[in-house]
DNA sequence: AAGGAGGCCAACCGCCGCGGA
DNA sequence: GTCCGCGGCGGTTGGCCTCCT
């Protein structure tokens, strides 16, 4: 067909830091239509920002139930972990830190976990791959029979790796995980729990929390003189087959442009209702093992127990899992 | 207290795969 | 089958912040 209309004119396009106010104004409208479509987001919101950068101050900042900063011994393994066995996939490794946007984790990754890894194996003596992660050690020139063996090879070692990564984890399987997870996460909200879903894809449940609508407020609050208020953080979870969507039963301020009105908390209690995100994995990427880093990872036996903290809501990767992703 | 250096992170850029026309 | 836009991803950057001298 003739030329779709451009995602967003290169002319009159905002850039720079995302206001409050612009915020807002994402946040209500994907409040009202659900995330996606982010074409249409500039030109129905009246945002001059393109759509891109609407879907990643979403994804990246705005999307409920993003924890930042503070990443945990737990999350900080699991990073390098899956690093090594996934490389710089970041959107794959934040599937399995769901609190985490690929953003964060990225940037994690290249302040601090590289600068630490560099540490650590100076200090382990081993060695020979450098910053840029736990790299396979062969550069040697192989023929092209070799490579896939070795190839096989390091795929079957980042198998047994991730394995027993996993079989660190205490739940056992997808199912008693979302349910666990959802349990954890319910238990901040007076409602009821709900079953376990029915499926093998890897949806990826997020906390609903207003804590990232707060946090946006707050920076409108240090604006604007006017009192601070306590925002509510009463959160509820329901996992629906569908997941993806905003329940539109929530009512943050729906029909009226009061949405831009930050101090109406009322109608941020529940906003996020109902939010889940799909992550379709196929990684098969296998980077060779890991020596000293390994025993660092693998020594910690309470990892295991960490889950138990509130802090902690990380999805534990399951063998099921990871297998209906292509890992193995 | 002031200036410089380095760190951190939000956001941009450019590429790629997919899907619709 | 081809074209083109969209959405997603990873790499990079620029500006703000903190720490050090």
């Amino acid at each position: 067909m003739m030329g779709r209309p451009p995602c967003c004119d290169k002319i009159g396009v905002k850039k720079g830091p995302w206001t409050p106010e612009e915020d807002i104004i994402l946040v209500s409208y994907i409040q009202e239509h659900g995330p996606g479509n982010w074409r249409s987001v500039p030109t129905n919101t009246g945002l001059l920002r393109c759509s891109k950068s609407c879907r990643l101050r979403w994804t990246n900042y705005l999307r409920p139930g993003i924890k930042r900063g503070n990443f945990t011994d737990h999350e900080e393994k699991m990073i390098i972990h899956l690093q090594a066995l996934l490389g710089n996939r970041w959107a794959a490794i934040a599937s399995y830190l769901p609190q985490r946007t690929d953003n964060d984790i990225k940037n994690y990754w290249n302040t601090h976990l590289k600068k630490k890894l560099r540490k650590m194996q100076s200090l382990g003596g081993g060695g020979g791959s450098e910053g840029s992660g736990v790299q396979s050690q062969s550069n040697t020139t192989l023929s092209k029979g070799q490579w896939e063996r070795r190839l096989q090879t390091d795929i079957h070692t980042a198998k047994k790796a991730l394995c027993e990564a996993l079989s660190l984890e205490k739940k056992p399987n997808l199912e008693e995980y979302y349910y666990n997870n959802n349990l954890k996460i319910l238990q901040e909200s007076p409602t009821a729990p709900t079953p376990p879903p029915q499926t093998t894809t890897t949806t990826t449940t997020y906390a609903s929390s207003a804590e990232n609508i707060a946090r946006l407020l707050e920076n409108w609050m240090k604006k604007s003189p006017t009192k601070s208020s306590e925002i509510t953080t009463t959160t509820q979870v329901c996992m629906s087959e569908e997941g993806s969507q905003i329940s539109a039963t929530n009512n943050y301020n729906n029909n009226s442009p009061d949405h831009q009105k930050p101090n109406n908390n009322n109608n941020l209690e529940g906003f996020f209702n109902n939010y889940s995100s799909h992550s379709t994995t196929n990684d098969q990427e296998a980077v060779v093992p890991l020596t000293f880093l390994e025993k660092w990872l693998f020594d910690d036996a309470a990892l295991a127990h960490v889950h138990d903290d509130d802090d902690h809501q990380l999805i534990s990767v399951s063998l099921d899992e990871a297998q209906s992703e292509g890992l193995f």
